[in-house]
DNA sequence: TGCTAACCGAGACGGTACGTCCAGTCTTAGT
DNA sequence: ACTAAGACTGGACGTACCGTCTCGGTTAGCA
């Protein structure tokens, strides 16, 4: 459940209430404050904690972050539902695609997403946390839908499924990140188009 | 040359040997000390220069950092530079990415753009300037080229050459920023080739 | 008119406008913000100067504030006037000293002259040049009214008129200083009367 | 023990080594270096203590140095013992004020008690404290001895003692504070003895 | 009357210290 | 043993001034 590693305390002593009480803080202070006020001893207060159960069990402000994220995708448990599969490729991606904008676009996630993303960018073994816990699952998913249209004989079975969610997701993400260009369900549309025919070919 | 907006002190006055110090000082620090321990004050001592000096010409250290890789683009003055155009699109998008990744990998360059990134993350007029004055001209280079091969038929004219860029870079900008997988030549190569050809297409 | 020694700029070229307004400044500023908050910027702001006409005239802070008290008791011109002579040296004393008291009461110069003071404090040189410009020729004028008493043998010809001075006005200055109890004009008769009697006298 | 008031901190976590460090510092350093050059941050350096520790327990420089000099009265302890009184008042006063002079032209306190008088001129609370925590205990001693006197029938019952005691110690902390003169032992003699005989006596 | 040196305002510069915030560690008292 | 609380050392923040240093623009005095 948590980042920590190393010689820890022992968890079965651990206050569950503090534990969410945190994480549920830590991720309404940064949407609120922003990522360069976001404190852990800002985190402490609102969770009505002290400081050290934090230092406790969280090895960084962005382990909190990430499991701030990681309870949040529990609680919505869609890690095990699939992605939709009517048996049309490009509308079931640009559902999904969608879907992807307009999570980046709710304002409620868009400073928490930006906060985290910002930890992982200097923190490796946070991103290969992310990669695993967070990312993963999710990309496995649209992995599956992939492996789907494959076995469905519309795309080819030589096709690097990874490559082909990053060339997917990527310009997406690309877009938020450095907000260099409008990211609409219309670019999704695009970019979910080109990506299948490839550039070459005439829409 | 500096992203300072508003009431500005008279920029006659300003010290050239002072502003070069500065961006220097900051550049090589973030290389050697990391994002997460750049500080103002450190900037200012490793430049020889009182502290108000950065903050009555900068708004931020992301605005410093910025200038620095200004500062640094525009010595290398490959600004007016065109991408290499022997004809055959894949193999000139080849190169070009390799060398975005061979960069992007290069440990001096590594750090100090993760942390422009990270304040890129945080603030849009940051992003907008970065997107105008360090991204725009080169990805104008990039769409050149395309367009170069729109026009000799390699590409169709309805191809939106920015979404082209884009599904192009995207995804390997995106490996770098989360480490979510192998950055190298390679991938690339398989990047440009699949955006090309399209996921759908046997190779 | 200056406390300025050494090596100084031409003073025939000196702006006798800027002069003024400085020590103008530096006697209202002082009034306003306290001693704690005076400070050469500040004076050179209020008095539209320069900082450096500031530094070129006067040697610290201390100086300028003392220059302006020079030209406050200057203009007041009473420096030549006598004091109160009616051959009756209690009366006349209790008249003079309720004065200094009424003075140093006067909110408009008490925070001058407790910033005035403190460079006293710290200064030996500003407190010598104190001594000689300020204090002395109102000290001087005390003596006479003293050595007048002495020629009408109301006073012994071997009483040293300084101590005599010092002996009346210092506990007056110390109550002032440090508050030290309330400073009225029947503790100013107190003082006259206790001194000339002697503490052993009945009164 | 403090001059702190307002809502504190809580006292009882309080680190006795910290502020004794810290009080410590300050008197040597003020000593060292001198009153203008006295800052916070020297302080805390000198005393191995975060400048956090200094704002939490005092509200100013002042404050500082008026506890370091409560830490050394107290360490004195001659809070307790009484003046001399072997019956000839005029010589004890002599003994007591020579004593005066002496401390007052100990470089080891000068510059701390000017450091000290400056804070007092400025702050009232902090003359406040300085009048009933460190001048108090003191002056009441001096009172004592001259009410003694009273009892022996060598002052007169109605002589007001606070007076008395400020007519003999006023000028000789004149002297010292604007070194209007020179402080030696025979000045102390001639206060004393013109004081007891006043002004109009003849020696 | 025109030249030139000194003064003037303005304000940028390298610095020091301010008083605040927070990091991360440690101690105390309570459950 | 873990917790809430919070004091501790320490480092950086962004601001205010220090005293020095140009910069053009007057201004006075000599040529």
């Amino acid at each position: 459940m948590t980042t920590q590693s190393g010689k820890s305390p022992n968890p079965t002593r651990r206050s569950e209430t503090s534990r969410r009480a945190i994480l549920t803080a830590a991720f309404e202070l940064v949407g609120e404050v922003g990522y360069a006020r976001l404190s852990i001893e800002g985190i402490a207060a609102r969770a009505g904690v002290g400081k050290q159960t934090i230092y406790r069990w969280w090895p960084s402000k962005g382990a909190v972050l990430f499991d701030a994220f990681l309870m949040l995708a529990e609680g919505r448990d869609d890690g095990s539902a699939a992605l939709p599969d009517t048996g049309d490729l490009e509308t079931d991606l640009r559902t999904v695609m969608r879907a992807t904008v307009a999570e980046l676009t709710d304002p409620r996630y868009d400073e928490p997403m930006r906060a985290l993303t910002t930890e992982l960018l200097h923190d490796p073994a946070l991103a290969a946390a992310y990669t695993e816990r967070l990312d993963g699952p999710m990309k496995e998913l649209k992995r599956e839908r992939l492996r789907s249209a494959q076995r469905a004989g519309q795309l080819p079975d030589e096709l690097d499924l990874d490559l082909a969610v990053e060339m997917l997701w990527g310009p997406v993400r690309d877009r938020w990140l450095l907000r260099s260009g409008p990211l609409t369900p219309e670019y999704a549309d695009a970019v979910v188009r080109t990506a299948l025919g490839g550039l070459c070919s005439r829409p």
